[in-house]
DNA sequence: TGTACATCAGTGAACGCGCGTTCACTGATGTAC
DNA sequence: TGTACATCAGTGAACGCGCGTTCACTGATGTAC
């Protein structure tokens, strides 16, 4: 239908179109890139991502993401041609930024294995405060079955964190700074655990605090209190009697 | 259309009808509830729990229900009437059952307060991993902003469960069984995520672990060191020096 | 400098599809007489 | 005992609706000459 008046449209520019070519060899004439569009990108994939990790990715239409970002449900395909692509591009730039950040403790390891695990615990956890949404992406689509982002997650973590962590730990064994009658791989698991699950569910404990009218721990006091805890918790069990 | 000839199927045995209508006080004609329905009932709830836990409540279609337990999508509407009714089926024969289960030992707690805590992470955590679906649904949904379980699993817990754990942290630390320089609140937080979220994530992680070719704990693994690490996460921290 | 126009970012309206739900209907079961 | 039929559990097909996606199109921007 209206494909043939778009075809005339641009036969009629054909002329001047092929003259105006041969003298582009360095820039292509027209319309470089605007000014405000990487504003208006970075507004959607951040809509995006809040409510990814508010509702579920499944669970969320992209005609929510785009009243969200006050732009038309077309403008996602025109900039990211398609819903999954949406999910691989808040990947790439979302979550695999957060996961480095994550890391940087464990590219540059301190002297004492020990330290170095405390130092990556403290360093996720201000990672996780200061991105809200990604506890919550986390918690909730690592756990799906087909889920988008799980597979890709899961690869990022076995590849990178999970066998420097574990390595660390069974360091901090050998060096008798941690107690060692425990699975490396289960101590690792208990401090993500700890790390990750109170701030995934703080709008659930914040929640169930207000009702019952108690004062509400603030991020920092978590922190503070999980590296206590971990402090504590792999100590040695010395000839000192237990319970 | 067919509307017709409904009218007309019931009114040919109006008569009869009321003649029967009148011998009926205690029980009713008609056939009496069926045999095999209670299976086929359990059935579904079992599909439907099992998908939501995997897939997520809001992305799960009531087809794909069906089609796992064998049934069609209609039945589920003869069963439960709507979508949301399954749902709240769901937390009242699924869900509270489980969280009862789990409560028990606060409901009947042992003269120490450390003790009790610790038998109802064990119950809980025992509860967990028999009920595979439990801590992936609890992970999922309850993080849910505007999720159908959430608010109802919200109250369960802070009317039930988290006050008397509180209580019994409290207790313990008055009764100097555990570290007293500790939030209670955030303790009992810290107790949760180490009982929930290994659990929630066992896919994730046994799927890394068989990856690296390195054997998988079992769930009893888990659970014994989970408790390991509560007898010595909250010891006092006595004389001996820290790090 | 002026003007013609290629190219850009972005849109409104419509598409087919799968969703939850509804509907008229069926064969089996059991009751009444 | 036989028979008429009310009631049951369960179904196939269709409903309207909201989804992701596509399409022809527009006005603004910038370039070529």
């Amino acid at each position: 239908m209206g494909k043939e008046q778009a075809k005339t449209r641009r036969t009629r520019s054909v002329v001047k179109a092929a003259k105006a070519a041969k003298s582009v060899p360095p820039r292509k004439p027209g319309r470089p890139s605007a000014a405000g569009n990487i504003d208006l990108r970075e507004r959607v994939l951040d809509t995006a991502i809040a409510l990814f990790a508010e509702r579920g990715i499944a669970a969320t239409p992209l005609r929510a993401i785009a009243q969200g970002a006050r732009v038309t449900p077309a403008l996602l395909h025109y900039y990211f041609r398609s819903r999954d692509r949406l999910v691989e591009t808040l990947l790439a730039e979302r979550v695999a930024p957060f996961v480095a950040t994550s890391a940087t403790p464990l590219l540059k390891p301190l002297p004492s294995p020990r330290a170095t695990l405390r130092l990556f615990l403290e360093t996720h956890m201000r990672n996780l405060a200061a991105h809200p949404w990604m506890p919550r992406l986390m918690a909730r689509e690592v756990l799906s079955e087909g889920g988008s982002l799980r597979e890709q997650m899961q690869m990022q973590f076995s590849a990178v964190l999970s066998p420097k962590i574990l390595m660390l730990i069974a360091a901090a064994q050998r060096a008798g700074e941690i107690r060692r009658d425990l699975d490396p791989m289960l101590i690792g698991l208990s401090l993500i655990s700890l790390a990750v699950f109170p701030f995934a569910a703080a709008p659930v404990w914040r929640g169930v605090m207000k009702h019952a009218q108690l004062p509400t721990p603030s991020d920092e006091d978590l922190i503070r209190h999980t590296l206590a805890l971990f402090d504590s918790a792999l100590e040695k069990p010395d000839a000192k009697s237990k319970r």
